[in-house]
RNA sequence: GUGGGUGUAGCUCAGUUGGUAGAGCACUGGAUUGUGGCUCCAGUUGUCGAGGGUUCAAGCCCCUUCACUCACCCCA
């Protein structure tokens, strides 16, 4: 066996990326219309940001990142998420200052040393989006408007937005001790996982799948019902929003998040099509984040889609591909290189042509060119090349018509418009 | 990190109680000395994932290992 490549790492071959390069065509399209600009950033970058962003605590920082030194003995990993990056680009080109409001959108590789499965991978590609400055409540609906938008234009059904709130520092801790308290009187029927976890992270144990778990925290305190005022009201405005914008979603009051910086306004597009990755989208508010990282005080909101999982879906959009617009049978040597010329120059006037090269037949050639799905093939021996004339076949109809060389290049472009 | 499943031709997969490996598709050639699809005929292809063991004999049984895959965990 020769090299292979890096498990959870996949190669996008043609006839595939095809799906891909539309889900990405979608996303522009929308976004563009939503006043939201792309930005790129590196995919090392220093391995503090995610440290101090996602949290020290989470499975992320603690055991999944690709980190390693380099020459300069600088510590480095390969970006687990898109929204740690984009804060410290926003920063650091003081992006702020050019408005008050500022909307972005990114698409490439995210890695993560997981144990790969279905819709879960090492490299794993994301398309995210981070609105910065704004704090109303308008602003969370128009990026789930957004975001149903995209869904809708990539023609994905069979998902379903879910939302709910986090809270914020000040009503939080004071629900979490409550959880906590909760779980506590009911820890022996809890699973072996949330038994231990409960205190460290009990906002998860309402997340867990286990039947135990589901029944004993049935009727546990939810975080909705223990928000502050300002959270409160937050809340309220957002699902007002969303009714008047006509979006569909429903409250899951035990979603919570793997990730530090999420407050407030969270949400996902979940469904039962993929196994037990059952999130396509997920996001939510980050209002401390941008000012922990050295910035000013901006509130933050955004989401990422997982492309492989929204791939997997399998919409039946696609780019088409372009199949060649003539094959050019050539018979014998001299042929061949006259060919290759003609091909040549027909090409640089944008048409797509193609040929042999492996000297085959011309049963061989012309079934070669039905399965390029060529749309003309003009067959090419020493008689045509010393007549200037040759026929020109139309496979879709099984046409031919004799056409002069000199002008087969206009010809063509007439033909096919 | 933990558990289950699967590894046989380029692809999808058969392979009986252990007896020296097969089908379909694909590919190549021909039927049609220079014309695709449909049909028919013929042909090529294997370290049976790898290493070891049991046996007269292993694709099949045993051990080890690797890869893929699904699930736990976690998450997009």
């Amino acid at each position: 066996m020769s090299i292979t490549g890096i498990k959870g790492m996949n190669d996008i071959l043609p006839g595939e990326i095809e799906t891909w390069q539309f889900l990405e065509q979608q996303a522009r399209e929308v976004f563009g219309t939503y006043g939201f600009s792309e930005i790129r950033t590196p995919v090392p970058e220093k391995t503090e940001l995610f440290c101090r962003s996602i949290g020290e605590t989470t499975d992320i920082v603690e055991k999944e990142m690709y980190s390693f030194e380099d020459k300069s003995d600088n510590s480095i990993t390969l970006r687990p998420e898109g929204t740690a990056p984009v804060m410290r680009a926003f920063i650091q080109n003081k992006l702020f200052n050019l408005d008050a409001v500022t909307k972005l959108y990114y698409m490439g590789p995210m890695f993560r040393y997981e144990r790969p499965q279905k819709g879960r991978y090492r490299q794993f590609h994301q398309i995210g989006v981070e609105a910065l400055g704004v704090e109303d409540a308008k602003i969370d609906a128009q990026i789930l408007a957004m975001l149903h938008r995209f869904f809708e234009k990539a023609g994905i059904d069979s998902v379903s937005l879910q939302v709910n709130s986090l809270g914020c520092p000040d009503c939080r801790p004071i629900y979490r001790q409550q959880l906590i308290q909760y779980l506590e009187a009911r820890l022996d029927v809890l699973c072996e996982e949330c038994q231990r976890r409960y205190t460290k992270n009990p906002l998860r144990v309402l997340d867990c799948k286990s039947a135990g778990c589901k029944e004993a925290t049935q009727d546990a305190p939810a975080i909705i019902d223990h928000l502050c005022e300002h959270c409160d009201d937050h809340f309220a405005q957002v699902q007002k929003y969303l009714t008047s914008l006509e979006i569909p979603f429903s409250v899951n009051a035990r979603m919570v998040r793997g990730l530090d910086y999420y407050v407030r306004t969270t949400f996902e597009m979940v469904t039962d099509k993929l196994g037990s990755q059952n999130a396509v989208a997920a996001g939510g508010r980050y209002d401390g984040l941008v000012e922990s990282l050295g910035g000013p005080a901006l509130p933050g909101i955004g989401f990422a889609i997982g492309l492989e999982r929204l791939v997997l879906m399998k919409g039946e959009n696609r780019i088409e591909p372009a199949f060649p617009q003539l094959f050019i049978a050539a018979l014998g040597d001299a042929a061949a290189d006259y060919a290759f010329v003609l091909m040549a120059r027909l090409q640089a006037k944008g048409i797509r042509a193609e040929m042999d090269f492996q000297g085959k037949s011309l049963k061989a050639q012309m079934r070669r060119a039905d399965k390029l799905q060529a749309e003309y093939v003009l067959v090419l021996g020493d008689d045509e090349i010393n007549s200037g004339q040759a026929q020109l076949k139309e496979m879709a109809s099984g046409d031919q018509s004799p056409v002069a060389l000199d002008c087969l290049a206009s010809q063509l472009q007439e033909k096919l418009g």
